[in-house]
RNA sequence: GGUGCUAUCGUCUAGUGGCCUAGGACAACGGCCUCUCACGCCGUAAACCCCGGUUCGAGUCCGGGUAGCACUACCA
């Protein structure tokens, strides 16, 4: 039997989605379009007492960046015909609610089933009666050896349950794993895992005070009703597969339940662990797509977006970290990737977060962006850095030229600003290392008599390329000054690198002619005369 | 502690018994280019966790160690 692929992503509302779980989402997102299946967004709200506002806007805006397309549940409103409403967080799909805590009679009637078929019961015991267990017995779990000393309706009389009940006293409903059983999971990544029900305790899968069932119930109980056929999700579910193969089968369902993925975990770039927000914090790197400010504990995180990664870019470097097609390709496009996807060559070890990667990536499709395209991302970061006055009279065709210039030297937009500033505003200081190394005494002399030279150039010549027998251009002013410095007998590298430091301040920057073409005549002549003033 | 998963250059990884004197990429280092700094190009260094077994032959299969990670909540 074959059924339609129907994949799901199910974060929790708990702060700002993890780049970990954006790479799940990927995966899934890739698998259910190279299989035509359908990919869900479903929110896992259960733990009312860990909901932060503003996560599920958070996590439907990270996925639309990223290019990640929502078919079903949450997020997926603008799939409706004729979709009137903007809510960032409208659902669509005849499978809903997709917020579990929008499900509660669902699971009232599953719960329901399980008490009454026996593969659950009632416990009353406190948290804090618990908690006492717990110090009292080293490792105790609440299982088929040790629930018969404990307060449920398997000890209890019915009336005395009853009337608990009706009293309102707080309950869970536990699952009742039998034990000494082998359960076989089959893990599409991993191959055949097998653990004993002896080590699985008496899952809570109800909590009354909240009238919330927990992730396990919820989860099985969705996955069915949404019909979902593959769960891919991460490694930390591995331990707990076997408790689902265990309630799929308490329902009936075991003929139509998913067939499960566990992808690797990301861990620390250093040392050892799963990689988390501190991380980023300490190495100085983004653990989450965008920036978030939470809410409910004020802090505030910083996003790949922000920082001047393109989505794509983040979108490979994700994709090659656990996954690798057979061959050498390192870049790869969405579609490239939806068709080369396979969960077989998905790595089963966790992989260390290569920060270092992902800003060559950067690097990658910054240089596939035109100068054109890459302006107007830059022009918001001239707004900021130059006096608005000046910014009033910056030209976007300007600007893209200057990119051209100095693009393939960086990996970010906002560092065009470092690489590009010289061209915006004249140096206000020279770079001390530059100067002891390029500076040389004869050099006054030398830009003095440059620029004479340079002043008795028409401004058409200025900006002039001559084109070369071979092909190749040279600037009219290389045929000007190139001749001048050998009859003097100068070196040329120690006149233009002088005259370097007039025009940028320091010993770097594109081609020299590159520069003065862009400041023109008027300003190159101001910056030397300013310089010898200065230095 | 228990259970499970995993194990190739510093990092991401290729490798599915002979094509492996182990390939690619990032990072590192060196050279070239050059008025400078970069980019780019070329090159160098760098790995099969250990011990057994199976086999004519093992990075590849099996067993045992070791190590790392995950899980072990009325969190997901």
């Amino acid at each position: 039997m074959t059924r339609k692929v129907r994949v799901r992503f199910a974060p929790s509302p708990t702060g700002a989605l993890h780049i970990g779980g954006v790479r799940t989402a990927l995966y899934n997102y890739l698998f259910a379009r190279q299989h035509g299946g359908d990919m869900l967004l479903r929110i896992e709200d259960t733990d009312s007492t860990r909901f932060v506002p503003g996560a599920e806007e958070y996590i439907i805006e990270a996925l639309q960046w990223l290019g990640i397309e929502i078919d079903e549940g949450i997020g997926a409103w603008s799939k409706k015909d004729g979709a009137k409403t903007h809510d960032l967080c409208g659902q669509y799909g005849d499978k809903g609610p997709y917020r579990q805590s929008e499900r509660r009679e669902i699971y009232h009637r599953y719960v329901n089933q399980l008490l009454e078929s026996g593969n659950a019961y009632y416990a009353f015991d406190t948290p804090e009666e618990l908690e006492a267990k717990r110090q009292e017995v080293p490792n105790f779990q609440y299982d088929a050896h040790t629930r018969g000393t404990m307060c449920n309706s398997l000890t209890l009389p019915q009336e005395e349950v009853d009337r608990r009940i009706k009293a309102g006293e707080k309950y869970v409903v536990r699952f009742k794993v039998e034990p000494d059983e082998d359960i076989h999971v089959n893990d599409l990544i991993r191959g055949e895992v097998v653990i004993n029900s002896n080590i699985i305790d008496d899952k809570v899968l109800y909590k009354s005070a909240d009238d919330l069932p927990t992730y396990h119930l919820a989860n099985i109980v969705d996955d069915h009703l949404m019909e979902v056929s593959h769960v891919i999700r991460g490694e930390e579910w591995l331990p707990s597969a076997p408790l689902h193969v265990l309630l799929y089968r308490a329902f009936g369902w075991s003929d139509t339940m998913p067939e499960f993925a566990h992808l690797p975990l990301l861990l620390k770039p250093d040392g050892n662990g799963k990689l988390s927000k501190r991380d980023g914090d300490r190495l100085g790197f983004p653990v989450f797509p965008l920036e978030f400010h939470n809410q409910k504990d004020g802090t505030v995180s910083s996003g790949y977006r922000e920082s001047g990664y393109f989505p794509e870019a983040v979108i490979n470097f994700l994709a090659l970290l656990g996954w690798h097609a057979s061959g050498d390709q390192e870049m790869f496009s969405m579609d490239e990737l939806i068709q080369q996807f396979s969960l077989e060559r998905v790595s089963k070890s966790g992989a260390k977060f290569d920060y270092e990667k992902g800003r060559w990536f950067n690097h990658q499709y910054l240089q596939l962006r035109s100068d054109e395209e890459l302006a107007r991302l830059f022009m918001p970061v001239l707004e900021k850095k130059l006096d608005s006055s000046v910014y009033q009279n910056v030209n976007i065709e300007k600007v893209a030229q200057i990119i051209g210039l100095v693009k393939d030297r960086v990996n970010f937009v906002p560092e065009l600003w470092e690489q590009a500033c010289f061209f915006f505003e004249a140096p206000m200081e020279y770079d001390e290392k530059s100067l002891k190394k390029r500076w040389k005494e004869d050099s006054p002399k030398h830009l003095t008599e440059l620029s004479e030279l340079l002043s008795s150039v028409s401004d058409e010549d200025w900006t002039r390329k001559n084109l070369k027998e071979d092909g190749t251009t040279e600037w009219l002013l290389d045929t000007v000054v190139m001749p001048w410095i050998a009859e003097k007998e100068y070196g040329v590298g120690v006149v233009m690198n002088a005259f370097r430091i007039c025009l940028v301040g320091a010993a770097r920057g594109p081609h020299i002619w590159a520069i003065t073409d862009i400041l023109g005549k008027q300003e190159t002549l101001r910056r030397i005369d300013t310089a010898l003033r200065l230095i």
